[in-house]
DNA sequence: CCTGTTTTCTTGAACGAGTCAAGATAAGGA
DNA sequence: TCCTTATCTTGACTCGTTCAAGAAAACAGG
C-alpha cells in the first residue's frame, strides 16, 4: 500500500521519502504507537533511522493532517492515522492500552461546555479512563492490594470516581 | 485560613508542615497553578523551598485527595484544590489559560463510551479546547495569519503551517 | 537524463519537567 | 522531653522531546 502513502503525501504537499513511508507503515500496523515504538518498528525497513528523524516525520504528518497526536496524561505522546472523524479514546490506567471510541454525539466539538467563560470552543477532547479487559483479569487474580492501589492512584494520581 | 488547611491535612493523615501549608495557600490563590508557579509563590512564605519538596508535597496532596492533577496536552501539569465534584476544563490553545466548567451531566463518569471495548470505565475526562477571550481579541487585532495558524494546529501539533 | 534548488534527513547537543536516593530535620505520640 | 517516623533537603539523574548545522536526497526544469 505504499502507493497510497505516496499519494497521500503528495496530496498534502510533502515529498515522498523512505523515512516517511516507513513511519506511515508502522502507524498503519500500530494504531496508537508512541515515538519509540515507531522508531523501533520503522527500523525494520530503514535500519539507520534516528529518533530525531522520526520526530520530524511525525511533526510533518501531524501538521499536514495525515496523523494525529494524542497525549494521555502521564504517558508519552501517541500517534494515530485516524484523523478527521472526531473519535475519542479509552485509556487503561494500569497498562496504558488505548482503544478508539466513536463519538456518539457527532461532529466536533461534539460537546458544549455549560458555561464557556468567554472561550470560543472548537474541540471537545474526551478521554475515558478505566481498566482494560486484561488488567481487570490480572487485578482480580493477583493481590487485592494492587487493585486498591490502581483505584487510589492510577496513572495520573487522582482517580476520583 | 491556615487552621483549615491544618485540619484538612490531619483529617487525611498527613502531618502539618510549613511547605504543605505554603503550597496549599498558593493553590488557593491560583486555582490552576503549575509546579513552577507554586514554587515561586510558596517561597514568599518559605524562601528556601525547593522544587523537589514542592513535587513531594503535591504528590502527597494528590494521593490524599486534597488536590487534583490535570495535564493538558503539551503543557506542564497543573494542580487544583477543587476535588470531588467531577468538573471539567476549558483550555486556551493560544495562551494555555484554564477555566473550570461544571459537569452538566452528573457524577463521574459523566459520559459513557458508545462501545467500551471491554474496558471498565470510571472516569470521563473532558477538555474543551479553544481560545480564551483575551486571545480572541489579540488574534483578531494582530495578523490574520496568526489566527489561521492557531485554528489549524494549536498548541499541540507543532505549529509548522 | 542531468542539474539546481529546496526540502528532508542526519548527527550531536541541549532542554524542561519530573523522578530517585540518601542523609538531615522536624512533627506528634508516649 | 524523648523517640519514632514522616517529611524535607540536596544533588544527581532520567526520560521524552526539541534545537541547530551540515549532508543527502527529492523533484521541477531544461
Amino acid at each position: 500500500m505504499e502507493t497510497t502513502w505516496a499519494h497521500q503525501l503528495r496530496e498534502v504537499g510533502l515529498r515522498v521519502t523512505r523515512p516517511r513511508l516507513s513511519v506511515l507503515d508502522v502507524l498503519a500496523g500500530h494504531p496508537h504507537a508512541d515515538a519509540d515504538t515507531i522508531v523501533t518498528g520503522a527500523r525494520a525497513q530503514h535500519p539507520t533511522l534516528s529518533p530525531q528523524t522520526v520526530y520530524g516525520v511525525l511533526d510533518a504528518l501531524v501538521s499536514a493532517g495525515l496523523a494525529r497526536r494524542i497525549e494521555p496524561a502521564g504517558a508519552p505522546a501517541l500517534f494515530e492515522l485516524r484523523v478527521g472523524d472526531n473519535h475519542h479514546h479509552l485509556v487503561c490506567r494500569s497498562c496504558g492500552a488505548v482503544a478508539d471510541v466513536d463519538c456518539a454525539v457527532g461532529a466536533a466539538p461534539c460537546l458544549s461546555p455549560s458555561d464557556a467563560a468567554g472561550f470560543v470552543v472548537d474541540e471537545a477532547e474526551v478521554v475515558f479512563w478505566g481498566l482494560c479487559r486484561d488488567c481487570q483479569v490480572s487485578a482480580g487474580a493477583q493481590a487485592p492490594a494492587q487493585s486498591v492501589q490502581i483505584h487510589e492512584h492510577g496513572i495520573r494520581g487522582g482517580a476520583r470516581a
